[in-house]
DNA sequence: GTCGGACTTATTTTT
DNA sequence: TAAGTCCGAC
């Protein structure tokens, strides 16, 4: 745990030449770098220069000479993270930095591991990754096998319950002595399924994301020597964002740490926010107890937020129990107080937020510049209507993923089957689509085939077209298939992966079937094109079949001069000059389920992710609450989230004309009356000056008054404001933008098979 | 194989 | 409210 010492003055290995790379540093930033012997956790709060501290770790391990940068192991969660580390230790060591083979997700580290050892469990070196989709599909059959009735125990809830059990390292016959939920699935047969499903996997030659980290951890228990071959090469691990690992994954780093225990986990326990998907803050909050000795080093100085922004979420997150606690700080300007707003109904609220963003620009704010925050995908929507009559250019992040479209998973179960015959699961995908006669009992028949000859689909379906097992209808187009098949297996062995791919499309009509789909077959083509295009990066199909199945994203726009619409889970990470945080109503955020589900636990993760959304503001984070919002389509009455009520008073600012009042609360003790803020609605005393935090209002006396229809708001034409020629690429519902004729950009939004609307925005 | 009506179900989401 | 799923009718 000593500090080797190093100073930017002087350094006996460095040579005469200062090491650059550690200046700037602050003291705790230099220390959480140069500490590189024993385990050292990092509690790098929001905005204090985490990913600069681990980058440069690496950089100061490689600079000493104590490790080939192949002997580093880095892990991150997303590969978003995993790109940004690289490129930036690229920045500090060069060209070096490509040697840095370890650094990546969980996922991809395991996947790689596993591909080396897949035998020592029953796998084959070439096992395909399922995504979820073809989990619940497979489960589906298991379940269906069973004659239990998928309606009463639909195949998603089991899925989830399995990968809850595999984020808890948890094998099918431990879960047999559990007793919960999971293994009371379809009348306690949970553990039996899954043993099921493990066994198909592994007939298979498959697994599913948490079996890449099971399967390993596995080798690693059972097989000591290669173990050993780990802990020889891993000699430094790193590890990002480690409030959000599960047990699985913290088993897996306990286990690959060596005797030297250089371990450093960077993170944040405030800003656990994944707690739904297994994440456990307790491995944050443990880590001194699992590593005695341990250094934990606090970086503390934030260099993001203004001083009200950082007090004001302090008091929020202070309300939480179990904290390892931190006290950020700045040497920022005061800045503008956390800004307040009620308002009467969420159209009003889309309408403020608009108009916010409209002022913001004409001071001379970019787009970009301007977030909004929201704790739930459905609140984006009223916020897309409003943008879009004002012309505002926004882009949801978030939602729906190029991979998960339904047209890129047909094409990548094409590719999959070609790589591999065996893959029943992306044979039974496409062998139907488009169509070609060869319906449901025809593929339960050619399963039952398979199964019973204990050997894959496609090899069943080779014997089966020799006999007269099959009806005509249905030999006929199975034949045609095969022999296509045939015909893309050799091609695949002479042409490139990408160029293989069009061809196959070509082919099999799939093109064909989605150019006669007049509704939204011109971007299932699109998006097709742009995934041909995106396989010429690979080295060929292996490669990006990889890619695929363990990234799952392909850089998309990022929407250069819009407001980002986002949730704020989707937040984290990122920062903005202007955030605006809607919807904090009881009930909304904190989410009613999450406390229902969860109770302290999970108000207090909400509580974390309320903090998560203020830290991301640079200098303005503006609030706001509604009296009246529809949730599914009726009229609820909603009070002020408490999380409200939990920031000291003095660093925020409520609008007097529009506090609680406005927002159609009755009350005479809501703390803006106490804070000596008039309401326009009611004579009353002198106002009391306040002093002190108002915590503990008795918040059961506002009564939100009952909603009554606010006039519809009228779309105001923009003033002033100049749209450029960029191409509107937003999600509005579950519709598409289409764009541009003439000097006109045509912006159509359509749910479902419903136009909604055409809007027509002139070029600058 | 496709269409339409009934029925159900509404967080957060990475790998 | 509104979108997705399922099932029966053609």
């Amino acid at each position: 745990m000593s500090a080797i010492p190093i100073s930017v003055q002087a350094s006996s290995h460095l040579g005469a030449s200062a090491p650059d790379y550690l200046s700037g540093l602050n003291p705790e930033q230099l220390k959480a770098v140069t500490t590189v012997t024993g385990p050292v956790l990092v509690l790098a709060g929001a905005g204090t220069g985490k990913t600069r501290v681990l980058t440069t770790r690496i950089a100061h391990i490689l600079k000493l000479g104590l490790a080939r940068p192949s002997e580093i192991l880095c892990v991150t969660f997303t590969n978003k993270a995993a790109r940004e580390m690289r490129e930036r230790a690229e920045r500090l060591i060069g060209p070096a930095a490509t040697g840095l083979y370890n650094l990546g997700t969980f996922h991809s580290i395991a996947a790689q591991i596993l591909r080396r050892h897949a035998e020592l469990v029953g796998l084959k070196s070439t096992f395909t990754i399922l995504d979820d989709d073809d989990q619940v599909r497979l489960l589906k059959q298991i379940i269906e096998g069973r004659r239990i009735d998928t309606k009463r125990f639909p195949p998603k809830t089991l899925a989830h319950f399995i990968d809850q059990w595999k984020n808890k390292g948890l094998l099918p016959d431990q879960v047999a002595k559990l007793n919960d939920e999971g293994a009371d699935f379809a009348f306690g047969k949970g553990a039996e399924i899954y043993a099921e499903y493990q066994d198909r996997l592994r007939v298979l030659n498959a697994c599913d994301f948490g079996d890449l980290l099971l399967h390993t951890l596995k080798i690693f228990t059972q097989y000591h020597e290669v173990l050993a071959q780990y802990h020889a090469r891993f000699k430094y691990i790193l590890v990002d964002e480690y409030q959000d690992t599960n047990v699985a994954q913290y088993l897996w780093l306990r286990i690959l740490t060596n005797a030297d225990r250089n371990l450093c986990c960077v993170g944040d326990d405030d800003q656990s926010i994944y707690g739904w998907r297994g994440a456990e803050v307790d491995n944050i909050l443990k880590f001194e107890r699992d590593y005695p000795g341990a250094e934990v080093i606090r970086l503390e100085r934030n260099y993001r937020s203004t001083k009200h922004i950082l007090a004001a979420a302090a008091g929020l997150i202070k309300a939480n129990s179990a904290r390892l606690g931190k006290t950020l700080w700045t040497e920022d300007q005061a800045g503008k107080k956390v800004l307040v707003q009620g308002i009467w109904d969420s159209a009003a609220e889309a309408q403020w937020v608009s108009e916010d963003v409209e002022k913001q620009k004409k001071a001379g704010r970019a787009y970009q510049d301007m977030a909004v925050l929201v704790r739930a995908s459905f609140q984006m929507r009223a916020f897309e209507e409003r943008f879009l009559m004002l012309q505002i250019p926004y882009v949801v992040i978030g939602g729906p993923r190029f991979f998960e479209r339904a047209e890129i998973r047909d094409a990548i179960a094409y590719l999959r089957l070609i790589q591999s015959p065996d893959d029943d699961l992306a044979f039974e995908r496409i062998i139907n689509v488009p169509k070609r006669g060869i319906g449901d009992a025809t593929v339960q028949k050619l399963l039952m085939q398979a199964r019973v000859a204990g050997q894959s689909v496609m090899a069943a379906v080779r014997d089966l077209i020799d006999t007269d097992e099959l009806p005509t209808r249905a030999r006929t187009p199975l034949t045609a298939f095969v022999r296509d098949y045939d015909r893309w297996r050799e091609l695949a062995k002479t042409i490139k992966h990408d160029m293989l791919l069009d061809t196959v499309l070509t082919d099999a009509g799939y093109y064909d079937m989605h150019r006669a789909d007049k509704v939204s077959g011109q971007s299932r083509l699109d998006n097709l094109k742009e995934m041909v295009n995106s396989m010429a990066d690979f080295e060929d199909l292996m490669a990006y079949l990889e890619h695929v199945s363990l990234v799952m994203e392909l850089e998309r726009d990022a929407g250069a001069n819009s407001v980002k619409i986002m949730t704020l889970h989707g937040a984290k990470g990122l920062e903005f000059p202007v955030v605006y945080l809607p919807g904090w109503e009881e009930g909304i955020f904190p989410s009613q389920r999450s406390m229902d589900e969860s109770g302290l636990r999970g108000l207090e993760e909400e509580r974390r992710l309320a903090y998560v959304g203020i830290t991301r503001a640079r200098e303005e984070a503006r609030i706001s609450f509604v009296a009246n919002r529809q949730v599914y389509g009726r009229w609820t009455s909603q009070l002020p989230s408490r999380f409200i009520d939990e920031m000291p008073i003095e660093h925020v600012e409520a609008v007097s004309q529009t506090g609680y009042a406005q927002a159609g609360w009755t009350s005479q003790e809501s703390r803006w009356d106490r804070a000596g803020y008039q309401p326009n609605y009611t004579k009353r005393e002198e106002p009391k000056a306040f002093g002190g935090n108002l915590s503990g209002v008795d918040m059961s006396r506002l009564e939100p008054k009952p909603h009554r229809p606010s006039a519809p708001a009228k779309p105001q034409p923009s003033k002033g404001l100049t749209v450029g020629t960029r191409v509107f690429h937003v999600k509005f519902g579950y519709g598409e933008v289409k764009e541009t004729e003439g000097n006109k950009l045509i912006v159509r939004f359509e749910t479902g098979d419903k136009k909604v609307m055409d809007s027509f925005v002139e070029k600058a």
